[in-house]
DNA sequence: AAACCGTGGAG
DNA sequence: TCTCCAAGGTT
């Protein structure tokens, strides 16, 4: 998986670059996801990546097949609508990604000769693309060197470098910060990009990190401090039972599964708080998931 | 800039 | 059961 590369010190040894270890691990740790088979073009790669905010691996695989299949270049998706978009996204969570999702398409299509561009200010300037997904795409679809900074890669380098429990709140620094241990040679500073977030995925994890199989755990600064608690401020879980995003879930739910527009009272069954529930519903209006019919009917944008 | 935006599996 | 959390982005 990994070429030979030119490094001065023998492999394992601690004065190996802590880049080249990481990028030697993930040879032969990496996980055989679709989206990292060779060949795979950037607007794929841009699917997958849209699709991974937020969402487990395990529930994007399949819709991500599903949704290529279908729509195989920008192009293609720039024709559905969003009912056909909301649709195929399925229960993956935060359906708002889908309609951005096509509406990146569209901007694709028109601006960029349905190209995925690789430059990291014209993916930013697309809808639902931020920091991370910009340089995701132009390192993993277009194969730029690009710093890459996620959830995963913040928790390693806060443990691994700043020898803290958690991951600090995303800075641009980051960027200069994971930048600074990457390979210099460019096929495995690339690499590296991904590897540290498999790292954070799969050993590094913010549950128990398994510490006792990580190719770093010599010169981790968390796991020499000896392991010393979260000290910062207790960060906040998101609660979702009773929540407007419960209930926008579970009206959306209903126009899913609808193949016609549907009464209010077919969405009044599924939330007994009247309020709330007009509130979502209006919510849901105004972010274009759901239309209002002439005749006072729901259903999602055709 | 803190809060909001879904969903379901794991521990 | 209930808490945590999974490749963020937007306002």
């Amino acid at each position: 998986m990994s070429s030979a590369r030119p490094s001065p010190v023998p492999p394992g040894s601690s004065a190996d670059p802590v880049g080249e270890v990481v990028v030697d691990w993930y040879a032969g740790a990496a996980r055989d996801l679709p989206w990292r088979e060779p060949g795979t073009d950037p607007w794929a790669v841009l699917v997958s990546e849209v699709m991974l905010q937020q969402t487990p691996v395990a529930r994007v695989e399949p819709v991500w097949r599903s949704w290529l299949d279908r729509w195989p270049t920008p192009a293609a998706m720039a024709g559905a609508s969003p009912a056909e978009v909301i649709r195929a996204w399925g229960k993956l969570g935060y359906p708002r990604r889908a309609l951005r999702l096509r509406e990146a398409a569209v901007a694709i299509t028109e601006r960029h000769g349905g190209v995925v561009p690789a430059e990291i200010d014209e993916l930013e300037a697309l809808p639902g693309v931020g920091t991370y997904t910009a340089r995701a795409v132009s390192c993993f679809g277009h194969g730029r060197r690009q710093p890459v900074v996620d959830t995963n890669v913040r928790r390693v380098v806060a443990r691994l470098v700043h020898g803290r429990a958690e991951a600090a709140p995303a800075r641009a620094s980051d960027l200069v910060d994971i930048a600074a241990l990457a390979p210099e040679d460019d096929a495995r500073a690339i690499r590296f990009s991904v590897a540290v977030m498999e790292l954070g995925a799969l050993v590094c994890v913010a549950g128990t990190p398994r510490c006792p199989v990580c190719p770093v755990k010599d010169r981790c600064a968390w796991r020499l401090a000896g392991h010393p608690a979260h000290d910062g401020p207790p960060r906040r879980v998101q609660k979702f039972a009773g929540t407007d995003r419960q209930v926008r879930g579970r009206l959306l739910d209903v126009l899913r599964a609808a193949s016609a527009p549907v009464e209010e009272d077919a969405l009044t069954a599924v939330w007994d708080d009247a309020v709330q529930r007009s509130r979502c519903l209006d919510s849901l209006l105004v972010d274009g998931l759901v239309v209002q019919t002439d005749d006072g009917r729901f259903s999602l944008p055709e």
